[in-house]
DNA sequence: ATCTCGATTCCCT
DNA sequence: GGGAATCGAGATT
C-alpha cells in the first residue's frame, strides 16, 4: 500500500517541493510498530543567499555536509536536544533543504506516539513541531545522509491539500532580512500545525 | 580550551 | 508571551 516515491519527485526547485511534500506521507517502520502521517507543515532553507540556513555562505562543515548531496537525501540533526528531519533538495553541491515541521498523525498509530511522548497533554501536541514529530515517530540521527526513497523511513503519496499558507518561517529572528521570506507553507486550520497566523 | 548561540520545547504567569 | 533547560557545532583564543 505504501509505495515510497520515487527519487525524481525530489527533484524539481525547491520551493515547489516545499509545497508538493504537503499531503504526502511520511511512514516509519520500527521495531516497536508503523507510524505514518500526512505532511502539514514545511520551510524552505536555501543555501548560499539564504542567511538562516546552516549552508549560508555555502559553509562547509561536518554537519552541513550532506546539504550538499543529492536531492532525497536526509539531513537529520540536533537542535536543543532536539532532532529535526530535513530532506536535502536542488542539484548536488546546491545545499537546499526543507524542513518537516509538522504531521498529522494516522488514528491507529496515536497510541504508538503517546508512549514516546509523554508531555503531549492532546493530541496536536503529539506532532505539532520539528523536535515533537520526530520523538513521535522515533527518528534520531542515525537517518543523516540516508535517503528519504528507501524504507524503512520514507515518503509516500497522501491526500490532497486544499488550502495553503505561506508565512514567515519559524525561530530565525537574527537573521537578517532572511527572516521576513515567506518560505514556511502549511495547510490551513489543521490543528497539528506549529505556528499558525 | 573556552565562548556563544541557536531551524526547540516546556512550564509558568 | 516570557524565561529556563540544555548541549553540541562553529568560531575564536
Amino acid at each position: 500500500m505504501n509505495v515510497p516515491l520515487s527519487q525524481s519527485f525530489y527533484n524539481q526547485p525547491t520551493l515547489e517541493l516545499a509545497i508538493a511534500l504537503l499531503g504526502k506521507k511520511l511512514i516509519h517502520d520500527t521495531d516497536d510498530g508503523i507510524c505514518e502521517g500526512y505532511i502539514v507543515e514545511t520551510e524552505a532553507y536555501m543555501g548560499p543567499h539564504d542567511r538562516a540556513a546552516h549552508s549560508y555562505n555555502n559553509r562547509r562543515t561536518a554537519r552541513t555536509e550532506v546539504m550538499f548531496g543529492e536531492a532525497g537525501t536526509i539531513y537529520t540533526y540536533t537542535m536543543h536536544t532536539h532532532v529535526l528531519l530535513n530532506i536535502v533538495c536542488a542539484q548536488k553541491n546546491i545545499p537546499h533543504a526543507i524542513l518537516i515541521r509538522a504531521i498529522e498523525p494516522l488514528e491507529h498509530c496515536i497510541p504508538l506516539l503517546k508512549e514516546r511522548r509523554k508531555a503531549a497533554k492532546n493530541n496536536a501536541q503529539l506532532t505539532n513541531g520539528p523536535g515533537k514529530l520526530c520523538q513521535a515517530f522515533n527518528i534520531n540521527m542515525s537517518y543523516n545522509g540516508k535517503s528519504i526513497f528507501l524504507p524503512p523511513l520514507y515518503i509516500a503519496e497522501g491526500k490532497d491539500i486544499k488550502q495553503i499558507v505561506e508565512s514567515k518561517r519559524v525561530g530565525i529572528e537574527n537573521s537578517g532580512e532572511a527572516k521576513d521570506f515567506l518560505w514556511r507553507f502549511y495547510e490551513q486550520d489543521n490543528v497539528y500545525v506549529s505556528k499558525r497566523d
